[in-house]
DNA sequence: CATGAATGAGGCTTCATTCAT
DNA sequence: GATGAATGAAGCCTCATTCAT
């Protein structure tokens, strides 16, 4: 586990095979297929554990907090912030994990198999967890027509930018570490949702 | 060329190979090897392609066009829009390629070798582009902090919704057709830039 | 195992390759891979193998002899005389192998990898055996510069000389079948260090 | 020529190919043709180009010397020594030349081929050379059995001992830079030629 | 249940050479 | 004569998976 990990995050997804976990585990290819049907399957698997695990920490940090509008900032600092290693899951590191869904995540969304990946489940938690945020943002604006296109832009957005900030910077902006990155999201939600009299109005074909 | 967008598209870049595509042209590996030096050449320089194709059509559509904030709904139609096939170059097909770069181009952008390619040049119509677009933004509205992240958002959240709207809707807001996408990336824009008296504040830590 | 010395005995290293080498022995390529790396490692093996075993051979035929310069003798009989294959190894021919080591060992030090390889570890029985002969060589003429070369000089020409014998005779001189290769470096070997009274002097510059 | 000398020295023999090497001069793999049959009548035709032009200075810095003892001690020199660029030849880096020679030559000896290419007359000058030496040898020592072996072993010798007083030192005895090469093979001619009273005695089986 | 061994299939790439202009 | 293009063949290697014990 900790291991694929590490490894994924070292070498890559596409780079990484079971033959080379086998080898860093000292055990063998073989038994690493009891575990996983195959890669795809386990970075899937660490996709839907991030998941589940970001679902859990946010209803450990909203769940006595009244406003949605705090709600909403808490979920942003999450999506967005920093990942640090969560001394609860040792076998685990949340830090790692979170820089291979950075760079991974989306590889295995847009994939020529996604639709069969989809009808298993694999991104429910993901899913849930956009659609509760889009469904705050409901309560706090209801005329906003798209909640959910919002949560999964600034989701994805996030991971791309710090991204960008490591390797491409002239598609980003830098200024004092990466926290510009929380800044633009954290301003996007604002502009939109939680300032009021905003003009809501469609495309202007 | 064109066969090679086909192929692509079709199977996805992943099961891409010069083998198939040899294949496909009645050719041989050997080929198609004297023209791209592997699989990701031909990826990044279809990528090539498509921006510099798109810069190409950004000045045509805005060159005789003053006010900023008219030329940027443009880019923004160009950017987030449908594409469709550009008559004027039959060797390619403009809308199988849009499809591929939605699929697949980030992919050359969110890999190990990133930093290796990047120095050969493979993104810079890409980031001029960007650039361009940022600088209008400062122009519009210069207390804005975030341009270009606000633009590289823009064009890979377009992206990643398109994606969305066809295989994992509950990620996005589906009404009539796509043409939410355009919709809720110009309300973005709208919002941040072109509405004044935007009460700009960062990162709320 | 043997039907690799075999075959490269027969077609030669450059031509041998793994596939070939799985027809000879109905199996699979993938399988040979199990084992050796490459090509390169199985000759390298072959090698160290090679001169392992001579190591063994030198230590069993000199162990209970007490004059040095019969040692030497017999080292030189060794390395220079004809191999019979040796029926303790039925896993390997030994004649083959020595074959083997005349024709490619030489190639596998003259590569331009050869400092990589050398830090492996691949020469190491090959570089003991030397030592100790010039360990000899020095204790029967201690004023003698050039033990080491001296050694490894009769090793490789050796070598040569044997296949110069078969193949481009102009280089040596033949009278009653190879036996002259042994000839010419026993007496090498006494005009230099077991007859007294030379006159060591050094480059003439 | 001189492009193909250096590309040889560059990456070695093994991994030179006429592709690499139409690159490097700015032309093509058919121009490349035009010239080579292929890469091994390349470098044939370069281990020829060395021998022919070694035998010419031999000639031209021995024919107006009376004394054979001198003569053959010059001809050491000549094939043990450093070579540098023969400024008469502005088409082709000598120095760089021998470093080929060194490493490659016996390789292109040590083939399966070498029958045939032999036949071809591609190692004439070799053998001339090394039949010359001979030749005086017997003038000096009429008794000596193994003129040509000793001639070879000492050319083949000094090539080999360079190699390993860069790359594998423990098989070679090295003081003051490599003119223990030198040394050496010089001590060998005179203890076995030069000295009187040398008791010839062959292979004592 | 673990694991060492086996393996078919195919990917990627280069070679050496020829052809057509 | 030079050269851009084409290409069959093969080499090298890894993958993902299964089998047998």
């Amino acid at each position: 586990m900790q291991s694929s990990v590490e490894l994924i995050d070292e070498i890559g997804f596409e780079a990484f095979t079971f033959k080379k976990l086998a080898i860093k585990i000292n055990s063998t290819e073989a038994s690493v297929y009891r575990y996983f049907e195959n890669k795809h399957q386990l970075l899937l698997f660490l996709y839907a554990w991030y998941w589940n695990w970001m679902n859990y920490r946010l209803q450990q940090e909203t769940y006595n907090i009244v406003s949605i509008s705090e709600k909403l900032e808490i979920a942003i600092q999450l999506l967005v912030g920093k990942t640090e290693d969560d001394p609860q899951t040792p076998f685990i590191n949340e830090e790692k994990l979170k820089r291979i869904i950075e760079q991974e995540g989306i590889k295995s969304i847009l994939t020529k198999n996604v639709d069969g990946v989809n009808t298993e489940g694999a991104f429910e938690d993901y899913k849930q967890l956009v659609e509760k945020l889009a469904g705050w943002i409901h309560l706090l604006n209801p005329e906003f027509p798209y909640p959910n296109m919002l949560v999964s832009t600034i989701i994805e957005g996030a991971h791309l930018q710090h991204y960008f900030a490591e390797h491409l910077p002239r598609l980003t902006n830098k200024s004092t570490s990466t926290d510009n990155v929380n800044g633009f999201f954290s301003f996007l939600l604002h502009s939109l949702i939680l300032t009021p009299n905003n003009n809501v109005h469609g495309n202007s074909h």
